[in-house]
Parts: C-alpha cells; sequence; structure tokens
RNA sequence: GUCCCAGUAGCUCAGUAGGAUAGAGCAACAGUUUCCUAAACUGUAGGUCGGGGGUUCGAAUCCCUCCUGGGACGCCA
C-alpha cells in the first residue's frame, strides 16, 4: 500500500468510526464507504456521500445527517485540515498535504518497480492474443490486438497478477491446405508456368515472394515430384515461413509470447478425443444426420453445434475446445482471449464448452478488439486479408513509427471502432498525442542533465518540505495515483486507462514547469528538492510508458 | 428476423460498482519566451450526453421502447 491508499483507507475507517459513534447506523449497516475526488478543486481533496447514502437507514435529512457525523469525527486522524458540508449532503474533506511529499523517496527508492501492487494476489492468468492464422501478413485489426493484447499483460503483470502469454497457432485445416495450394500456384507462376490460385487462395505479395524464392532455390524440382509429396512441402514450408515471418514482426511491435500452441499437436497427442470423451461423459454429445454435436444449447448457446462433420473431420471448434481444456488443466484460473470483433458470435459457444467440461464459465473471459478504420487523405482504407491490397501491420509501423502506433492503440477502448488517421499519427506536431508524453520525459531529462552539469545529483538527501507549491502537490497527487491507476487497469482489463493516466501526468508536470523554475541557484535547497521530484515524474512516466510499449526518450 | 457493440462539443474520444456546474485533445479565438526544450503553458468560446418514457433525494451511467451506424448468426476458420 503506498501513501494514497493509506491514506484513503484510514479516512474511510474514520468515517465508519464517525458513523457508528454518531449513533446513526449500526457497523452492519452501513453501506461501502465511497470516497471520491470532486471533480471541482474547490470540493477539496476527498469528498463522501455517507450521509445521502444513510438517509434512509437513520430517516434524517442528509444535511443534518452530515452535520451529526462531523460533530463525532476525530479530525486529529488522516491528515484532515478542514471537513465541510455541501450541495445536498456531501462531506468535503481538505487535506493536509504535506504527507504526499513522503512519495519521492518512495518512488526513488523503488525506481523501476513503483507502480506494483498485490490486487492480481498471484492469480494466475492466461492471456491468448493475437493467433492469427499463419497464412499472410497481420493487418491492422491484428496489430490493435497485438498492443492491446501485450498492454494488458504488462497491466496485469505490474498489478500481481501471474501472466502467461499464449499464441494459438492456427496450424490445421483448410486454411492452411490453401496456404499449400496458395504456395505451390506461386511457385509455378514463379517459373512461368501456368497454374491457377486455389479457389480460396491467398494473394498476399508474401505468398508471391516464397513462390520466387523457392523458384529460386529449387528450380523445377517440386514440379516434377508426385503430388502427395509436393503438397507435403509446400504445405510445411510455407508454415515454416509465415511463423518465422509472424514472431518476427511481433517481436518489432515489442510483443512476445510465452507459449507458442501449436493446433496440430492437439490432433497428436489424443487431447482433442479426451475433450470429446469428457463432453460425452457429462452428457453433452449427441449423433444427428450422421455428424456429432455439442448440445450447446442446455447452457446459453443459440444453437447447437457440429463438432465432428460427416466427413469425419472436426470443426474449428473441437480442437479449440480441447485448447481450452488444456489451458485450464494447466492451472490457469483465469483464462482472458482477446479476440477480433468477427468472433464475438462465438463467445456462448466456447464459454458452453468450458462450463460442459465442468469448469465455470467465468473462467473465461472474452475481450473484443473491435474494428480498425485507417483513414488516409481523408479516404477510408478497407482491409481485406484476401484481396491482399490490406494494410499490414508492417506497413503501418513503417509509415507511422512504432511509437505513435502502440500508443494510438493503447489510447482508445478496445470494444469501440477506432478510425485512425494516419496522417495525423505521421504528422510530427502539436496535434499529434504521443509526443507529448513523451516530450514530457526528455524534457525532464533534459533539466536532471543540466542539474548534473552543476553538481547536482539526484538523491534521498533532500528537505521534502521544500515542496509546498500547488502543482507541486498536483504533481504529487498524479503520482501516488499510479498504482491505483494500473490496479484499476488491470482488474477492468483496461489498458486505455494508462495511457490516460500518462497523458495526465505528463500534463501536470508540464504544468507545472511553465509555473515554477527548477534549477535556481538562488535557493539551492529548493532545487534539490525539485530535482528529486521531477525524477519521480521521470521514472514514473517511463513506467507507465513502457506498460502500452512505447519508449521513454531521452532526448527530442 | 435474433443477438452483440456503439451513438457524449465542429472532429477524435474520456467518463458505467448512480453523485455537486458532464471532461480532455485537436480545430476556433485571445495571450505567454532577455528565463531549465514553445513538440510547452494560460485563458475564452463551444453540449436538449441519439429520441421518448420510467426507477429516486439525484441518471451520460440502471430498466423499457424507438431511431441510426457497425458486427455476428456455417457440417468456414
Amino acid at each position: 500500500m503506498n501513501i494514497v491508499e493509506e491514506v484513503q483507507s484510514k479516512l474511510k475507517e474514520e468515517i465508519k468510526a464517525a458513523v457508528v459513534k454518531a449513533g446513526l447506523a449500526t457497523e452492519a449497516e452501513i453501506p461501502n464507504v465511497i470516497l471520491e475526488v470532486p471533480k471541482e478543486k474547490s470540493h477539496g481533496d476527498y469528498s463522501t456521500n455517507m450521509a445521502m447514502q444513510l438517509a434512509r437507514v437513520a430517516k434524517k435529512a442528509p444535511r443534518m445527517i452530515a452535520e451529526e457525523l462531523i460533530q463525532s469525527f476525530d479530525q486529529t486522524k488522516a491528515s484532515i485540515k478542514k471537513m465541510e458540508i455541501a450541495g445536498p449532503g456531501f462531506i468535503n474533506f481538505y487535506m493536509d498535504n504535506s504527507y504526499l511529499t513522503n512519495l519521492i523517496p518512495t518512488i526513488l527508492k523503488t525506481g523501476e518497480k513503483y507502480g506494483e501492487t498485490t490486487v492480481g494476489n498471484k492469480q494466475k492468468v492466461q492471456v491468448e492474443f493475437v493467433s492469427a492464422n499463419p497464412t499472410g501478413d497481420l493487418h491492422l485489426g491484428h496489430a490493435r490486438g497485438a498492443a492491446v493484447g501485450d498492454s494488458l499483460c504488462n497491466i496485469l503483470a505490474k498489478a500481481g497478477y501471474d501472466v502467461s502469454r499464449e499464441y494459438y497457432i492456427n496450424d490445421a485445416g483448410n486454411q492452411i491446405n490453401n496456404l499449400a495450394l496458395s504456395v505451390e500456384a506461386r511457385y509455378f507462376q514463379a517459373l512461368g508456368l501456368d497454374k491457377e490460385m486455389p479457389e480460396d487462395g491467398y494473394h498476399g505479395e508474401d505468398i508471391i515472394g516464397i513462390g520466387k524464392d523457392l523458384a529460386e532455390e529449387f528450380g523445377d524440382k517440386y514440379v516434377k515430384v508426385d503430388e502427395a509429396e509436393r503438397f507435403q512441402f509446400f504445405r510445411e514450408y510455407g508454415l515454416k515461413y509465415e511463423m518465422a515471418k509472424l514472431k518476427k514482426d511481433l517481436e518489432e511491435f515489442r510483443v512476445s509470447f510465452d507459449v507458442w500452441y501449436s493446433e496440430t499437436s492437439l490432433y497428436h497427442n489424443g487431447k482433442i478425443d479426451a475433450a470429446l470423451k469428457s463432453l460425452r461423459d457429462n452428457g453433452y454429445i449427441y449423433e444427428q444426420d450422421g455428424a456429432t454435436w455439442f448440445k450447446s444449447t442446455e447452457l446459453g448457446d443459440d444453437k447447437d453445434r457440429v463438432l465432428i462433420k460427416q466427413d469425419g473431420s472436426y470443426t474449428y471448434l473441437t480442437p479449440d475446445i480441447a485448447y481450452h481444456k488444456d489451458k485450464l488443466e494447466r492451472g490457469f484460473e483465469k483464462l482472458i482471449n482477446i479476440w477480433g470483433a468477427d468472433h464475438h458470435g462465438y463467445i456462448p459457444r466456447m464459454k458452453a464448452a468450458i462450463q460442459a467440461l465442468g469448469y465455470d464459465k467465468d473462467a473465461l473471459e472474452v475481450e473484443i478488439i473491435q474494428l480498425v478504420h485507417l483513414y488516409k487523405n481523408g479516404e477510408k482504407m478497407k482491409m481485406s486479408k484476401r484481396t491482399g491490397k490490406a494494410v499490414t501491420m508492417r506497413d503501418l509501423v513503417e509509415e507511422v513509427g512504432l511509437d505513435a502506433t502502440r500508443y494510438f492503440f493503447a489510447m482508445r477502448s478496445a470494444d469501440t471502432h477506432l478510425d485512425f488517421d494516419l496522417d495525423l499519427a505521421v504528422s510530427q506536431s502539436n496535434e499529434n498525442p504521443v509526443y507529448y508524453a513523451q516530450y514530457a520525459h526528455a524534457r525532464i531529462c533534459s533539466i536532471l542533465r543540466q542539474g548534473e552539469e552543476q553538481g547536482l545529483t539526484v538523491n534521498e538527501n533532500i528537505d521534502l518540505a521544500q515542496i509546498e507549491a500547488e502543482k507541486e502537490i498536483e504533481v504529487l497527487k498524479k503520482l501516488g495515483e499510479f498504482p491505483l491507476a494500473v490496479a484499476e487497469a488491470a482488474e477492468k482489463r483496461m489498458p486505455h486507462r494508462i495511457t490516460n493516466y500518462i497523458f495526465d501526468l505528463a500534463s501536470t508536470f508540464h504544468s507545472f514547469y511553465n509555473a515554477e523554475k527548477v534549477l535556481d541557484s538562488e535557493h539551492i535547497e529548493r532545487t534539490k528538492a525539485r530535482l528529486a521530484l521531477i525524477k519521480s515524474v521521470q521514472v514514473t512516466l517511463k513506467n507507465a510508458l513502457s506498460l502500452i510499449g512505447v519508449s521513454a526518450p531521452e532526448k527530442m
């Protein structure tokens, strides 16, 4: 618990104590104490609506209750300077904010660990994200999913969850066959031979490239071999090539995974059969029209789902159920899947499957990533993998820059449509929010450098009482919020809260910078204290930026 | 047709365990630099929170209904 949390919880305790002391309600009757930071500065540092909440229990007017509460309140505790009743019955607390200065030595000592909390309670969480089919380049939607997923994982880890990042490789099924046939066609074409692309083939540039590479390396060797061998070769080659490219692209996007899980492996290790058996044992399987069905309607789905088709092959769902069973058997208490918007209809059947396997359906959480629309020169661009004309993640990063891309995706809540304005993201102007935060960091670094040139290095031997200006207190309050912001972003699975926090912190810093001078030879003690203060901001900003995969430059 | 998501300032969006006069960035307008980076700061203006009902001391937030936009409803993956 940091200082801010301590003060808040002490305040809540005192509020409860006052309620009991004033005889307004018994301990059991007290509603959850709500403490909030008023939007309006003149309303104090904190306020509570306790008096209004008690109106019904105590059968008195809220303002009267507030009056009695204040009478019974022990103001000597919890750093309270002043209390006031306002509006319909709010009690506003004006704090003696000097306690906040203790944040500075805390942050300097904790360094890159500042912001860590234990709210996650080491809960074992697995986050599955991206999981794009290895049949072409990652496009915009995948990029957004990658950015959101990676940020969420970073945040969960920071908040004390035990996180594992996983990528499910769809290396079985029709799309891989189509990949093989597409590679084959491109290979023939590269040799100048006539060969049509399969109906559902992949028309991306990358596949054309593979065809050329193969033609160069092997000549017409694979034109001559028999069809089965040829198919097998192209399948494996294509898969290996695509996966290597995916990994590389993701790494360059600052996204890494702990586990790359192959769908095909489920076919070979008996896990699909085991999953089917489990479903059958629990009574959720029946046969009809020559197919095997999952009775998912009994568990909240719209319709029952086929697991084994008439031709004996599995549907996509079947290995996926086995996969989720395996995840749960690996001991994860919470599975978070990050899926594209086009998969949201898939949620009820997966949850049904989790239940049918004997687990709590809430063990699975699905975060939906809504569509990204790219705007360039005022024109909306569509993304479609099949036409091959879609903007890829690589194109995007190349054009916009890595930091801007990651920042833009982390800026908005994931479940709303995103209009990505290319021209804005590219622009090096003040319209672009990415630079705002990075500039704050660079600015601090610059001041610290100059301080050092004057022989002023930041250390903990400072006079905290030197920190008292209004802008300084505001900066401190923001710094103190960081662990709370991380905890909330983690619990609500909302990475964009961190981006908002970054912006706010940068903003309070810039405001402070313009109002107060840090380096001031007339006031050495104050200068030292302020250097420590801005060093704390620098540490916190860098930590926050790293959560969303954005760098913190020392110069700009 | 059924289900899901969204609709908040001119534009892009925050804000959902109900709270005080609904916020920010950009755009607009007016200012700030002999001074640590002006990629910054300060201020002004801008709103029937899609419409209409309801719940209550109080609703952008909860319930109902309608409108608009997007998506999902395969023995595809």
